[in-house]
DNA sequence: AGAGGTATATGAAACGTTTCATTGAATCGT
DNA sequence: ACGATTCAATGAAACGTTTCATATACCTCT
């Protein structure tokens, strides 16, 4: 083990006081030019590397934001992480990136932790809404938080989401659109809220479409949110009697999406032709598919950039700080999974 | 701000000395359970956090490894990181993911903080080889370090990597014995150790069937290993002439082939009739694409896990320690992309 | 030349833990 | 009953910084 050479180290070999040494580094402009070499020197020579616990234990706080995310696995949250780590770096703040895996066990030990670091504040998109939670304990002791993608219910906290209903109706108008009126949406569970916004969504779609009275609306309930689902699901729409059997199909995301489109092209029906389907969150995968996906696309980079614009903030304020809701809007991305060609 | 009750607080709220409530929290069996129960208490009730930096301070260590991965978006490492994540959790350290996106400034700029921070050791995927290195001055100072998947020329490390090579011939014999015999090789740069490897494994394979004299091995080189490489790396060889053109490609990894495979497709080239596709890596979406891609599976988990224990090992031996290296055996495993109905 | 400034450099205090040598009390064995 | 042993609790020292009030030297202006 490399014993630790200390500041006081540095300043025995530059000949100056360990104060000094510490204003070298950290305001450099108030030491003159030849000290500041001398300095300099000896830490190069000593391969001196500041000891942070010390540091943060003097100033109080760490220097670290951290972002807990449900599934470390799943491309949207890469994506958040990635834009939470750009708008983070602009302002020289590190991320701590932690992965619940929707283990509440599991977020309440990331929690500890990062309270123990005093972390400065913190990103979360929480396994429950448990309001006696592990979560609100952190916030009353007065650590920053901001929701990401869970806002409902915590009127209290600045969060970040994305208008789930009107990109169920975006996906749902397209489709009616198209000409399709029997339609079927795909997703589950319906205890996660996006799930039951993007199926509203397209419900008011359908509703919206009062003139045509033939449109209807078939919800396939999926227990996960996955490939193999989607699967699952599109067999169960597959052995419907033809007559019933609906025209499109939106999916409550990608994953399930991708899923329905590889069981119906191995069944021989053609996408679009027999059965359109429409995603939800772009993912990069989505536009690789063999029929390349229509999806509703989320602004992923840019929610975890918001949130960490709005952690940042209210750290800055110290205190006053007006709590804010961003919802970002979806964009429809059309491709030729739902294109159909006239 | 929460004015931070410290261990002081707590002991003065339970009538004890200080160093009581230490071994409260770090030997409760030296205190007398009447003693215990109070300073538990005064604890609940303030709601007193540890500070984690003066404890590190005090034992001169953190209880954190890092990992360093090259892109937090690519599907293998997410998965990388989960194994490491689950190995780590036995042993309760906890595991702090850095992404240097393949950029060497920010890999030097995390390594600069993990080292301020005292990390007990690094899992690391490094961008390049440079000899003299951030990393190497690292190692230097005494930090233990793991290589994730960059083994090569490093001997006076412990490593995990995956033989290359035998994979590449697995896909390469694979598509022997199917009756191919013009392949190509699709992927780059070629830079980047894995891409060779792989390469080297496939031509091994085509030397190794030295009776057939027909067999030839087409190289298309790519920038990166992205879907978008694989699109445009499939319309080149499309354009190719009839007669020379391959029937089967072999892709240095699965992005790359869900690529090639979405472009052939859409030009109306049916998989695998027309051409036979098998990738690297069996990412999750490779078995979802419609064409369920053959693809050689990594033990991505296995690495990060392994890699976890050799750093573990390392940093428990204490200056005694043996450096290893795992190389862990690729399986083929075959899907609908490359099997040819007879 | 002396007063008032301005740069620089200094050294001690403080941050919140853990550790360890001591002390004090209680129990044990003979 | 008394020394020996065990068990609990104590309090000071140490970890490596940063900060801040103070000291020193050097200018500048009248």
């Amino acid at each position: 083990m490399a014993t630790t050479t200390n500041i006081k180290e540095v300043a025995r070999l530059a000949g100056v006081s360990l104060g000094t040494v510490s204003n070298v580094l950290n305001q450099p402009e108030r030491v003159s030019e030849a000290t500041r070499k001398r300095v300099l020197d000896a830490i190069a020579e000593l391969g001196y590397v500041r000891n942070d616990s010390a540091r943060q234990l003097r100033a109080g706080r760490s220097r670290q934001i951290a972002i807990v995310v449900l599934d470390v696995t799943n491309p949207f949250f890469t994506d958040v992480v990635r834009g939470a780590e750009n708008a983070a770096e602009e302002q020289g703040v590190m991320v701590v990136v932690c992965n619940s895996g929707e283990d509440a066990d599991r977020e309440r030990r990331h929690l500890d932790l990062l309270e123990e670091q005093r972390v400065r504040g913190v990103l979360i998109t929480p396994v429950d809404d448990a309001p006696d939670s592990r979560l609100e304990k952190l916030i009353n002791r007065g650590t920053p938080v901001v929701l990401v993608d869970r806002g409902s219910g915590w009127r209290d906290r600045c969060s970040v989401a994305v208008n789930d209903v009107l990109g169920g109706r975006l996906a749902g108008e397209h489709l009616i659109a198209g000409g399709h009126r029997r339609i079927a949406f795909v997703g589950g569970p319906m205890s996660i809220q996006q799930v039951t916004d993007r199926h509203q969504g397209v419900k008011l779609a359908l509703e919206g479409a009062g003139d045509l009275e033939g449109a209807e609306l078939t919800t396939v309930t999926t227990p996960t949110l996955t490939v193999a689902s989607g699967r699952a699901a599109a067999a169960q729409m597959a052995d419907m009697p033809d007559a019933g059997r609906p025209t499109a199909v939106f999916c409550a995301n990608d994953l399930i999406a991708l899923g329905v489109l590889q069981e119906l092209t191995r069944r021989g029906v053609r996408v679009p032709a027999d059965m359109a389907i429409v995603g939800y969150d772009d993912i990069e995968f989505a536009a690789a598919a063999t029929v390349p996906l229509s999806s509703v696309r989320q602004p992923r980079e840019q929610l975890g950039r918001t949130a960490t614009q709005l952690l940042l903030e209210e750290i800055e304020s110290g205190g006053r700080h007006e709590h804010r809701h961003v919802v970002f809007q979806p964009d429809l991305v059309i491709r030729a999974s739902s294109h159909i060609e006239t």
